[in-house]
DNA sequence: ATCGGGCGCTAATCCGATTTAGCAATGGAG
DNA sequence: CTCCATTGCTAAATCGGATTAGCGCCCGAT
């Protein structure tokens, strides 16, 4: 079919000198190995004119080094809010000259084994296991044999794999202080959590964090929450029916719903009791989905750092590499990167009369 | 490191046979080559029991394939939409056997370009063109020397690549059907492009295709569309817009919205001027966006199938690959995917009183 | 006894690079 | 004039499989 790939062996006898020495030149070796400038210049020019380019998989068996990840995930690769993970992943990983391999599970750990066996048999250089919430995950004790890290996730059992996570403590600050910053003070309800920290969606991480740095925050101003509902999960759904609920029975100035989807419940069930945002009623939320800046009005959120957090795990992987090769111990460290707040058009100043008492 | 791979030379040993005769049998054809039953089945339980792997890098180097696609789309990994595209690829090559590798190139030609190097240094099998809105895309040389299908893209000059698209004429006649179904006749806007051909995004091969589609389904059932407002971008903000303006002279009876976008947008217009979704106006819209079923009321649309149509193109590359081996002629047949109706709640029967003329 | 042929398996080569070990030529020192 | 070092390059092994060519052995036929 296509014309044969030249390969280093044509480059060669192309430029009259061995395949040795042909290597050396192209690796970059030839000065610490005495080519002479003129076999050298020789060997660059015919490479250049036959358009040269090493075959890696040849280079990975002789070297066992593919220049290749593999980004193994739950079901990260099908949702927009991963999507950007994965974009992050991937110029990354393009900036060194590395290749992607992704992969879902599903959640299945039968498929997952075999999708890094699959990885393992193609040399990849190291694996980044993501998942779509974040969440601790079992480790396949496949992926302690190799360089890897944990992407929005933590491993159930303490193991030395480093992992990269949204900063969600600080998020929960963030909002929280978004409130403050507007003078708000009282009649601040949470939709999605609390008012413990158990009540929440089961295995979510992020709601246990997210409350933390509420409550630090509005400890720390003197400010008490007013109220919280949890939701079983966080769809628009459940934000409807908990901020239903909640003004059935009291007046709220203000809510911080635990994530977008919920936050978008909350938007119909004001409207559907006639409350206007922010007027009436100033929210802010978290993730900065999509939808988040289509809502009427935009609404003010705590971002989840896709794109960030997808390069800062590559880049976390290529140092993992780095202590495989030259024999580091391994240690563990979490990384945290920061969710920075999108000032919208969903919260304003508090009007509400400070009481007296 | 990690203790060193079993290879079919420690097979070969532990069985007491040639390296030839262990690849022999585990490549199934030991039979045809009069391997003994006693051999074979020595060889495969040892291989069992040694949990022997073959590396797929060094039999690539061997054979030249590397049970491996390379996906490269514009942007198409970042979006909701094209996630699902990715998901029904990865699906339908893992039930191969095969991998995945990603890239994007942002529409830059110069980073195509290093990409497809990158994929071809790697020696994959074939390759995955993807777009994320469906275009027609100029096709680099390079693509054209291997197995390869366009998703969601037409190659710009004739090439005898194969093509995998959704249906969108089809889809068009669908939308103007669920309208004509629920007895709608009059005051059938369109929103997003129309009335002609050439008022629609530039670029939006879709844009074209649905309004053929409308319009023949329309034509056939001797219904004349009452209106229609181009877009310059398919965005919430636009649908507004349009659909404001359209208000301020006419009373719609139903809309067919180009894309979901659009028609969120549209749903915040008629909520200004105090219409209700579908009571007062009846919406149809195209993609299926994740917000569509968040919509109050819940939008129905025509789904844009990605899920489908990523599955489809591995299939269709497929059948590229086995064409380039055997030797056979390429074609560059369009392969065309259905989109199906998701019958929601924003489509009411009409009441209208029929015009008596 | 010899030859042809089927059977059952293996030696050797190849894929395209990297890498180790080492060879030939040159020049300077002794 | 010999010996050793250095310079500049190459032969050969290696990675882990797939594949081609072919080697012994045993059997029946001549």
């Amino acid at each position: 079919m296509s014309p044969r790939r030249v390969t280093l062996a044509d480059v060669a006898k192309a430029a009259g000198v061995s395949r040795t020495t042909a290597s050396l030149v192209l690796s970059g070796r030839g000065r610490e190995l005495r080519i002479s400038q003129d076999v050298e210049q020789r060997v660059l020019r015919t490479a250049e004119e036959l358009q040269y380019r090493p075959n890696i998989v040849s280079r990975g068996l002789r070297t066992g080094t593919t220049r290749t990840i593999g980004f193994v995930s739950d079901t990260v690769a099908t949702s927009r809010l991963a999507g950007d993970m994965i974009k992050g992943a991937l110029e990354a990983a393009r900036d060194r000259g590395f290749m992607l391999f992704i992969g879902e599970t599903e959640g299945d750990a039968e498929l997952e084994h075999l999708l890094l066996q699959a990885m393992q048999d193609r040399q990849v250089d190291g694996l980044i296991l993501a998942s779509m919430f974040t969440r601790t995950i079992k480790v396949p004790k496949a992926v302690t044999a190799m360089p890897a890290v944990l992407l929005n996730a933590l491993p159930k059992k303490p193991a030395p794999l480093p992992a990269v996570l949204p900063d969600e403590v600080e998020a929960g600050r963030r909002a929280a202080r978004v409130l403050l910053d507007a003078g708000h003070r009282d009649g601040i309800h949470l939709i999605g959590a609390g008012p413990s920290l158990r009540d929440r969606p089961s295995e979510s991480l992020a709601a246990v964090e997210r409350l933390v740095g509420i409550r630090e925050a509005f400890g720390a101003a003197g400010v008490k929450v007013a109220g919280a509902r949890a939701c079983p999960d966080w769809l628009p759904e459940y934000g409807l029916a908990a901020t239903r609920d909640l003004l059935r029975t009291a007046q709220p100035r203000a809510l911080i719903c635990f994530n977008d989807r919920i936050a978008m419940g909350a938007y119909q069930a004001l409207d559907d009791f006639g409350l206007k945002v922010p007027a009436d009623v100033s929210i802010v939320s978290f993730d900065d989905h999509p939808i988040a800046s289509w809502m009427r009005p935009p609404l003010t959120t705590v971002a989840l750092p896709h794109y960030e957090l997808g390069r800062k795990a590559v880049d976390v992987l290529f140092a993992e590499i780095d202590r495989d090769r030259t024999g580091g111990d391994r240690v563990g460290e979490v990384h945290r990167v920061a969710m920075p707040v999108r000032i919208r058009e969903s919260v304003a100043p508090s009007s509400a009369v400070q009481p007296l008492g």
